[in-house]
DNA sequence: CGGGTCTGAC
């Protein structure tokens, strides 16, 4: 070896090694790293300080970054979003003060707010439970239009956060707004948009979208918005559009990704295709997560083969994978149409005390349909004042839905006044007492509940159903009359009620 | 020195 020259490490010898490591989610080497800054006295720069909390971040070490920032003799803007990024990860009540304390705070020590703070705080503006802080995105949407970020064009990923923003509080045409206001829309652009018609039910929307992109914009989707795409196909039972992705993701060898396969496995038993789930199912043979497990689970439920849903449950629990709450509410709506009361049961008391699966008001919603198709409506009421939680609009539907089925007056009558208390605003819930009621006959309580819902304003869009034959989508209203093979399907309708009625498993 | 879109539920 000839001599080797020893040189001094410099700042930009620490910031890349830094970079390396965080990249790495290598903590320990980021720790010495760290340690010989300190030595060589370069911890009062604040750029290779804000580098340190950046390689903190990527290793999920969130407290040393408050600890950095605390300790920093100078802070530029980077610091305090290294800052409010951790926030973000850890939530509001982690670190000792609120988030928008602190924005304020920067305010009022003269540090300006950059595209990188914007694009942290937007995501906080909208939570998935809609306690969303529409107002705060407002404004931090102003303070981008009215500050440099939209000079030229506004930057795509202040956009795309504010799409997202907008989605989420349900103001799907403001996000639009942003949308179209943006030039130079990339892949990422395009699948905000797309998810944000999806999230809000605009599923036609979505899928208009998803073609607008490929064919106007020429931009081929990648997994990520394959992902997206799919549960608009799901929705609107799409089972075509659904096939071709899922071609598209086979020619591109998207298809063995997990998420993929997980978004497949739902559209497909949500298109009724059983089978082909199931096929994709046992095709993702090395990393099936929790997702796939409580999608196909889900989906045999759907089906109303109660008996596979729960052996698939039983085989998820053996090979210890660790059901959640959302794994449980598709295992229990498969007993709970199938009249699995007893195995739901012990499902469910496992799945709280071995597993640890906090309490949702969803499970509950489940727990009290499945007591309650059964016909035990005392223990579904008894099951409801127990319930850890308010119970909400869901459990009291389940609840109402039961006591029509099981002709129960008393129990249905106290379920539509929490119904109507909970939700005045939602038309189904006076549309379905006054169909009840029209059923009796009692045609004043009818009119009185039809002239409510009109004083308030309220309508209720008419359900709906369909069925794509051959490139051609035939859809059915209640009573319609309208179909050229109305008078056929009619007939074909009256034989099938009369075999249900003529089975065992009916009540009726 | 730092950022964006993503799958499962009554």
């Amino acid at each position: 070896m000839c001599i080797q020259e020893r040189r001094t490490p410099d700042n930009y010898t620490f910031s890349t090694l830094l970079k390396s490591s965080g990249d790495l989610k290598d903590l320990k080497t980021g720790e010495m790293i760290h340690c010989r800054i300190i030595q060589t006295g370069f911890i009062s720069d604040t750029v290779l300080v804000n580098s340190l909390m950046g390689m903190y971040f990527k290793c999920e070490s969130y407290y040393n970054i408050r600890k950095l920032f605390d300790e920093m003799p100078q802070r530029s803007t980077a610091s305090w979003n290294m800052l409010i990024s951790g926030y973000t990860v850890l939530g509001n009540f982690s670190f000792t003060e609120d988030i928008w304390e602190l924005v304020k705070q920067m305010q009022i020590e003269g540090v300006k707010l950059d595209k990188f703070t914007v694009s942290s705080l937007l995501p906080l503006c909208g939570t998935k439970d809609n306690t969303g802080k529409l107002d705060y995105g407002r404004e931090i949407h102003c303070f981008a239009l009215k500050n440099d970020m939209y000079l030229g064009s506004l930057d795509l990923h202040v956009g795309c956060c504010l799409i997202d923003m907008y989605s989420k509080n349900k103001k799907i045409t403001l996000g639009r707004l942003v949308f179209d206001g943006m030039s130079g829309r990339n892949i990422v652009a395009w699948t905000a948009m797309i998810t944000g018609y999806v999230q809000n039910g605009c599923s036609e929307e979505a899928l208009m979208l998803f073609r607008e992109m490929q064919l106007r914009a020429g931009i081929e989707p990648n997994r990520v918005s394959l992902v997206s795409i799919l549960p608009a196909c799901s929705s609107l039972a799409g089972l075509r559009e659904g096939k071709q992705i899922h071609g598209f993701a086979i020619r591109n060898e998207f298809n063995h990704e997990v998420s993929l396969s997980n978004a497949l496995i739902d559209m497909y038993s949500k298109c009724g295709s059983l089978g082909s789930a199931r096929c994709i199912f046992y095709d993702v043979i090395h990393s099936k997560d929790a997702i796939s497990w409580s999608s196909m689970i889900a989906g045999y439920g759907l089906h109303g083969n109660g008996d596979e849903a729960i052996s698939l449950y039983n085989k998820m629990i053996q090979l210890g994978i660790k059901p959640d709450n959302i794994t449980l509410v598709g295992v229990l709506s498969a007993c709970s149409r199938s009249g699995l009361v007893n195995e739901g049961f012990e499902i469910y008391n496992s799945a709280v005390t071995d597993y640890g699966v906090s309490l949702t008001v969803e499970i509950c919603a489940c727990m009290v349909d499945m007591l309650g198709r059964a016909g035990q409506l005392d223990q579904a009421l008894e099951f409801i004042n127990s319930m850890p939680m308010k119970p909400g609009p869901s459990v009291w539907g389940a609840l109402f839905g039961a006591s029509v089925i099981h002709e129960n007056a008393e129990m249905r009558d106290l379920a539509s006044s929490y119904l109507i208390q909970l939700e005045p605003e939602n038309p189904s819930n006076y549309v379905s007492l006054s169909n009840l009621h029209a059923s009796f006959g009692k045609w004043d309580v009818v009119a009185e509940l039809r002239r409510g819902m009109k004083d308030k304003g309220l309508r209720k869009s008419p359900g709906c159903s369909w069925i794509t034959i051959s490139n051609e989508i035939h859809s059915f209203y209640v009573a319609d009359k309208t179909h050229p093979c109305s008078s056929l399907i009619y007939e074909m309708l009256d034989d099938l009620i009369s075999m249900m009625k003529g089975s065992h498993d009916f009540p009726d």
